[in-house]
DNA sequence: CGCTGTCTCGTACCCAGGTACGAACTCTCG
DNA sequence: CGAGAGTTCGTACCTGGGTACGAGACAGCG
């Protein structure tokens, strides 16, 4: 059975545009046209379809909102909606992650991207523009554990449980009493810790079980 | 002028059916192909080509490697190495991108992927697997800086600055300095802070910084 | 004008955090 | 078995962090 598709725009020629593109696919059926949000929220939860293409920008209630109105009411579970958009800001993508999105599409992508998007959002996967995804990945290896600096001498399994008890940011008394030893014990580790981390004191040491990945 | 590819991948078939696919597109010029990662290295060093193909699992250097050993020898700059593996591994993702590639594409990904892929090499923009954009957007929407509670009442400017300070784990004598006040002041500004965010000490103010993206 | 909020500084006190020893006990490993 | 690493605990001491007051200077605002 065909992926069934709802496409979510105000201008008539993209929506035309995106119908001949994927009708043009045997296994793509577009079953509806929304031309502002709420007709887009009204539509899917009269048709089901298991793909909505969702433009940012419409008059009235804006992609976005429809998206988390769809994910709110419990319509279309889960959620398959993939943001299409001109431009590619970042409080778009966050926003549209944010409220449930599949997905994330600039207009300029080509018509093999909007089939791929929606064949991987009928899976529940996400397909992402490249420029995005670009600004995406920068992100992700900004954040990149292995940038941190490692300590010379590792650390062991028990100073690894008191360096994550410091970065949920407990103090030296709960850790003794949520690890089961006493105080003195819970001193001597994070003395260690601070050592071999070069730490100072144990705000730096919460800082680097951030930066590490540690704590999460 | 088209874009110039290399194909690095140790079985033949694989290498058969990416040129295959790729030299049907009238704007893609297949320049190459290599067995393993010291052929690629030899041969992008050689031909200069624009993308290159790299499957990761390789004998002998593999294509992580190869792809450090290009980003570090100054070839092709900027690099534009597509990683292509069978499976996804997140270990994988992140070494990837920490070699310098520009993009990552499973085997599953399909001719359409396969080609967008090397034209968003082409132009140093990235495009990823939806399996694997999928994990890498939970991670994004996971550290999502709006799903930190946020204080009722506002930081002021000045108690902006100190969070930012302990942040970087500075003590209350480094910060009286950094911010050329005293330090009356600056264990005043961490009081009104714990008080709005709701912090016992100032390891979760550092946190709840970390959070919210202040720190970076 | 007076009110309010912010930023600033001071003084005084208390305690959690951090340091510096020493010393058991339990493992593993050569 | 002896050596070393890891974990545990103790005692003593000092400093930095946190709290509780009060108060002056300055800005914007009704």
């Amino acid at each position: 059975m065909p992926t069934r598709v709802l496409i979510a725009d105000d201008q008539a020629m993209v929506r035309a545009g995106f119908r001949l593109i994927l009708e043009g696919e045997p296994d793509i059926e577009v079953v509806g046209e929304a031309a502002d949000g709420d007709q887009a929220v009204r539509l899917a939860r009269e048709l089901r379809p298991d793909v909505t293409l969702m433009d940012i920008r419409m008059p009235g209630v804006d992609g976005l909102r429809a998206t988390e109105l769809l994910a709110g009411s419990g319509v279309a579970d889960p959620l398959h909606v993939v943001m299409v958009t001109t431009f590619g800001l970042d409080e778009n993508v966050h926003a549209a992650l944010r409220a449930g999105a599949c997905g994330f599409l600039l207009k300029d992508a080509g018509p093999n991207l909007l089939i791929e998007a929606v064949h991987a959002a009928a899976h529940g996967e996400a397909l992402v523009s490249p420029a995005i995804t670009t600004r995406l990945l920068a992100h992700y290896a900004r954040r990149d554990p292995r940038n941190v600096p490692q300590p010379a001498t590792p650390l062991t399994p028990r100073e690894l449980d008191v360096v994550k008890a410091v970065a949920r940011g407990e103090t030296n008394d709960e850790i003794c009493r949520s690890l089961v030893v006493s105080l003195p014990t819970v001193k001597t580790h994070i003395g260690a810790v601070k050592r071999k981390l070069g730490a100072r004191n144990r705000t730096e040491i919460a800082i680097w079980a951030w930066e590490s990945g540690l704590a999460r």
